[in-house]
RNA sequence: GCACCUUUAGCUCAGUUGGUUAGAGCGCGCCGUUCACAUCGGCGAGGUCUGAGGUUCGAACCCUCAAAGGUGCACCA
């Protein structure tokens, strides 16, 4: 077939990308051990797996083309390149997602069998996930499927499990009763990352409590009070301190320890605090310091329990103000600010107000992990694009906490742990010997995330993990840096004693057209998929590029990725000219003055494309592509060439022939990162023997 | 409360270490094209680069202050 019927128009994406990514995929290139480079540098990114429980979003589109980009330009470049793909259980996301689906169906996962749950979610996420791939497909991620990783394969549990068992003789993974954040929806206690603080505004009830009168957002944690507070510097009370007090309540009589702590305020409210250590985690710590009992009133549904009398089984809400109705008919009640401006803590996906307890639950102390790495962030052994990150890390790293990794979901990898008595035993094998019980918590997702780099190439022993790792950079978004980027700087560090990558290059959130972040309710969702059904993935590709810099938000709209899809038409058109108009040369000619200019000045194209794409310019290196191609090459350089093929000089012919090509097959090397589907089809459709364009050389200016 | 980000053409955004008339896409106006172009080309209008100071021979870019929008963290009942 000639080349003249090969590239017919118009240029159909729809028809071409599939044939292509199936001859990429058949080549077996996306795997560096097909490369036949054994001695070469290697070039890894481990691709964040995205999570298993739906379809493909607009973030996940930026995180594919922007990683797809680089593993290309590297693998171009000679490199033993390697993007490991794979996917996420994502246990709480997933649970969340699947209940609301149990929701629809009129079902509910309380009082479901856990193994019959469990089995449930699996499929679910097992069907998800190959949707998932076959959508990274279509973005055209060229990642080395023969390695890919599900978080819950048996060698990943496995890994996690050793993790935490070094962590607990260590000293460092402790199972503690402590004041947690629990979602009564959600039945589980959740990390301090998975709340968020919403201001609220509130009545703040003064109570008579015996002689004190006292100041609080909640009465209805009353029945749960075990001593009240002053500061001991208060000389109004200095007298009470240490003293016991006595006075009638709602439900009968109420002894109060009166103590002294630095916590509470003089100047606020009434300067004293009752507290409740059970509900609430300043009061908890206060709890600590002065051995008081913790008695809880308010169970796991968010209900008054039986130890408040006529209260029990009332919500905290309706409690609240039957409480402080019931006071005001007793005379407690001293007066109501009825707007007290305060913050609470919500589930970050429910957004219902949290309610502190204390459980028993498993956690791992930060600070030493952290303090292992914050030198190595200073210094920038470890860098970040853009780098104000590096305060942003630094700041968290220096005020990290304890990390609850304790879940009440069946959907993640259990805790390894078993009890008999006062016995524990963390263990990934059952213990020899009877009456042991297993722990029916499970990890937080982020705890298996977190070690996701030096998991998937099999730490410690598997050549893949020598050959790979340390990675050279993990690109995500932005908004999970605490959750994920610095839990695997942490885990990295602590396992296998180096930083799992060199670079973090942080794209920003992906919102609709009016800068507002895409959600399902508010409507304005735009998926990823259905740009690239409608104008290619190339377009797509290079909408997604350009005008996104790292660190800030983006908009994805519709007439951006037309625009590009007219730019893909443009090189298909300038490829159908060049193919039409010229022939493909063995030895190059003599150039005349005006072609060995244009020649230089295409030099200066290829160093300044490589240039900002070693700095992470992306967005810098296609625009000055697409301006190039269309604006200088189309539009200056064609045109003028079209008299020079009817030149009657033998020379200026051949000249122009051999620089057309030599411009386009070098645009070609240089946009394939960017629009692969498009360049690798014109490459083989317009040379004679066609390599794979995938693998070919990147172009030296 | 603390920190960070953003503020450049009607819209969405670039502008790499401060250096000549500040750029792109879309949109808009006029003209021309089907001879690579389910189109495209040419020309054009449109910006006191949020504001006020300062540093400098020179500032969209560096410093200070302010305003607006956004995000994160913390929070005392």
């Amino acid at each position: 077939m000639s080349t003249d019927e090969k590239l017919t128009k118009p240029y159909n994406p729809k028809d071409t990308e599939p044939r292509i990514y199936d001859l990429w995929e058949k080549s077996g290139y996306f795997s560096p051990n097909r490369l036949g480079r054994e001695n070469a540098e290697p070039y890894t990114i481990i691709m964040p797996p995205p999570n298993a429980n739906g379809s493909l979003h607009a973030g996940h589109a930026v995180f594919v083309t922007i990683e797809d980009l680089i593993i290309r330009y590297q693998r171009m470049r000679g490199k033993r390149a390697l993007w490991l793909p794979g996917a996420d259980h994502a246990g709480f996301e997933t649970q969340v997602v699947y209940e609301k689906k149990l929701e629809k169906e009129g079902r509910t996962r309380f009082g479901m069998d856990r193994d019959e749950l469990y089995k449930e979610i699996l499929t679910f996420t097992l069907s998800n996930k190959e949707f998932m791939e076959n959508q990274l497909r279509q973005l055209g991620a060229s990642c080395d499927w023969s390695r890919e990783k599900f978080t819950l394969d048996p060698k990943v549990i496995d890994i996690v499990y050793d993790t935490f068992e070094q962590l607990y003789k260590d000293g460092l993974a402790y199972r503690g009763s402590r004041s947690i954040n629990w979602c009564t929806k959600h039945q589980t206690s959740l990390s301090e990352l998975e709340t968020m603080s919403v201001d609220r505004e509130d009545p703040l009830y003064y109570m008579k409590f015996g002689p004190f009168t006292l100041a609080t957002v909640r009465p209805e944690t009353k029945f749960g009070d075990t001593a009240l507070a002053v500061n001991p510097t208060d000389e109004r009370y200095k007298e009470w301190v240490g003293k016991e007090i006595e006075f009638e309540g709602l439900i009968g009589t109420i002894k109060l320890r009166v103590i002294a702590d630095d916590y509470v305020d003089k100047t606020f409210g009434t300067g004293v605090v009752k507290i409740t250590p059970a509900h609430d985690p300043n009061d908890f710590a206060v709890a600590q310091r002065h051995n008081l009992a913790v008695v809880e009133v308010i169970d796991q549904f968010g209900k008054l329990n039986e130890k408040c009398g006529k209260y029990a089984g009332l919500k905290v809400e309706e409690a609240r103000k039957i409480v402080a109705e019931d006071m005001k008919k007793v005379g407690m009640l001293v007066k109501v600010d009825e707007k007290y401006k305060h913050a609470v803590k919500v589930c970050y996906k429910c957004e219902r107000t949290l309610e502190p307890r204390v459980l028993p639950q498993w956690f791992v102390r930060m600070k030493p992990l952290a303090e292992a790495v914050i030198p190595l962030v200073e210094d920038e052994t470890i860098k970040f694009y853009p780098d104000h990150y590096k305060k942003i890390m630094l700041h968290w790293l220096r005020n990290i906490e304890d990390w609850n990794v304790s879940r009440q979901i069946v959907w993640g990898i259990p805790i390894p742990v078993w009890y008999r008595d006062d016995e524990i035993i963390v263990s990934k094998d059952s213990p020899v010997g009877e009456d042991w019980i297993k722990e029916t918590d499970t990890f937080d997702t982020w705890f298996s995330s977190g070690q996701w780099p030096f998991a998937t190439l099999g730490y410690p022993d598997e050549p893949d993990y020598k050959n790979f790792y340390p990675t050279q950079v993990m690109e995500t978004a932005g908004e999970i840096i605490f959750f994920w980027v610095a839990r695997m700087i942490m885990f990295g560090k602590y396992r296998t004693g180096k930083l799992p990558f060199k670079d973090v290059y942080l794209h920003g959130i992906v919102t609709a057209r009016d800068g507002k972040k895409m959600s399902k309710s508010k409507g304005n969702v735009i998926s990823p998929i259905e740009l690239s059904d409608k104008y290619g993935t190339d377009a797509l590709r290079m909408g997604l590029i350009i005008g996104n810099t790292p660190g800030t938000t983006t908009a994805l709209y519709e007439e951006k990725i037309r625009a590009y899809k007219l730019f893909a038409n443009k090189l298909w058109n300038v490829s159908r000219y060049v193919s039409d108009n010229t022939e493909e040369t063995i030895a190059k000619p003599r150039l005349t003055e005006e072609d060995e200019a244009l020649i230089k000045e295409l030099n200066g194209v290829i160093h300044s494309t490589t240039k900002n794409l070693d700095n992470y310019r992306f967005y810098i290196a296609a625009e000055e592509l697409y301006h190039y191609v269309w604006h200088n090459f189309a539009d200056i350089i064609i045109e003028q060439s079209k008299s020079k093929l009817k030149s009657e000089d033998k020379v200026i012919i051949e000249s122009k022939n051999y620089t057309l090509r030599y411009i386009l097959m070098t645009c070609l090397r240089l946009l394939h990162p960017f629009m692969p589907f498009i360049t690798e089809e014109i490459w083989q459709t317009i040379n004679y023997n066609p390599s794979i364009l995938m693998v070919e050389e990147w172009p030296k200016a």
